[in-house]
DNA sequence: GAGTGGTCTAGACCACAGA
DNA sequence: CTGTGGTCTAGACCACTCG
């Protein structure tokens, strides 16, 4: 009586398990916040293996459903969807409209929740970024770019790290290099220097956490983050580089742009 | 000599196995398209238990980065990533400069792959579409939407489902409700028929694959898959919906918009 | 039928949380 | 010290591929 299936859909028990735990948890048996049987006692529930139920619940946690505290017991996420608009983020009249707090707050307190951030501020050169940020801001050894990093929570639980990359040799001298930026965050900073931000590009991409960051995110490596790279620029010069990392459970990210119809550029 | 770690920054041996595998990938030991030794094979040269290897070689088809095929092996994944810039694919001049062909195409033929795509037409109503195509289209239960199924290959890989929604009061008696959609895709019928979409929004999320879904993508369940959605708007007016289904780990997406200094909105 | 991966089991030991 | 999850093992059986 080892090994086998029950029929195509499930190909396997532990999938099963989780299949059911899933229904549940969405049916509201086991509601946001709730915490489940412990692993043996979910085995006798379901007549299955101890490690059959591990592994079904490893699978929930993989999809941010779960939220798994060795020692303690296994807990329904609480956080609903975050939901990140690019366009308002960088649109003048949101930013002024929120009374000077940045787009990430606005995010959060849509869902109730309090944000909170943590900023660090510091310089490096091009040796220790990644590759893309490298290239999109022309870096060389030896250019120095002022890096702040932001560790942004909701209620207390981390959800965002955010790291910009300003070349030195705009932001030194200007409140891009302090420690607070000042209302309308740092856009409306780059356009009191002259450097209107006119185009934003972002580039996205999925991938397993470092070790850092699953640490700092709570993230388990089997889970899924969002790379946002996003790139400001002041006519063909990127002025600002900032790398976003979600976990992509957390997230859902909209974009909103005209077609060329509705651009300078059309011709007809 | 059960259990244990060898250090905190690999809380196990088969994360740690998926580590040094992971890296044999990328410096070349195993190139694309590679056959991997046998689980039994590896266990012997790591001097683990089969069912660490097998677990380790979860990790790396979680991520991507092996194809896994039963009774045959585990080869290291071919495909490139694939580059989707969603402002030009909207762009006319993109349009007619690929001398009709769509946008997948030209991303395809990007990396000196094949591209291919199969066309299915239907007709339905609201009751099985997505909550939020039913929102943005206003559909109710009666409501009839033409249904254009695609799915798309490269090099005969499935990369992509792309699944669009047009309200059959818009595409009946036009090419929209047609096998062949004509040159320069459904976006430039739209504009043959005085709709003319001005604006574009989409919604990324991620998931894990639905059963059929894993199937037509040949994605494992423990790999995520992109949900774009994708609204094409006259106005007000939402004209089209379509959701493209993406495989993760085989795609980078790219957005890119003006900030409000460059609208017509702008006021400063 | 032989080869390869997929999964299950039952028991054991480790690590972290908390009283 | 107890409770909970994390992982490993060794063996076994199943499913898919190919000859």
């Amino acid at each position: 009586m080892l090994g086998g299936m029950t029929n195509s859909r499930n190909p396997s028990r532990y999938r099963a398990v989780a299949d059911r735990l899933r229904a549940q948890i969405r049916d509201g048996t086991y509601g946001p916040g709730a915490l489940l049987p412990r692993e043996e006692d979910l085995a006798a529930e379901f007549d299955e293996d101890r490690g059959t139920i591990n592994r079904a619940l490893k699978v929930l946690l993989a999809e941010g459903l779960v939220v798994i505290k060795r020692g303690k017991g296994t807990y329904v996420t609480k956080i609903p969807v975050i939901h990140r608009n690019a366009a308002s983020r960088y649109n003048k009249d949101s930013r002024e409209r929120n009374g000077g707090r940045g787009a990430f707050d606005t995010e959060i307190r849509a869902l109730g929740m309090t944000p909170r951030s943590d900023l660090t501020l510091g310089r490096t050169t091009g040796d220790q970024l990644d590759d893309d940020v490298v290239e999109v801001l022309l870096l060389d050894g030896h250019t120095e770019v002022v890096v702040r990093h932001r560790v942004m929570y909701a209620d207390d639980i981390p959800v965002q790290i955010a790291t910009s990359y300003i070349p030195a040799s705009i932001a030194d001298g200007t409140p891009l290099a302090e420690q607070d930026s000042g209302p309308g965050g740092i856009v409306s900073r780059f356009a009191d220097l002259g450097l209107t931000q006119t185009r934003i590009t972002e580039t996205i991409t999925i991938r397993p956490p470092h070790d850092d960051e699953a640490r700092t995110l709570k993230m388990s490596p089997d889970q899924r983050l969002y790379r946002v790279l996003h790139v400001g620029w002041a006519g063909d010069r990127a002025v600002e580089a900032t790398v976003h990392l979600m976990p992509a459970h957390h997230w859902e990210l909209e974009y909103e742009f005209p077609t060329d119809a509705d651009r300078e550029d059309a011709t007809g």
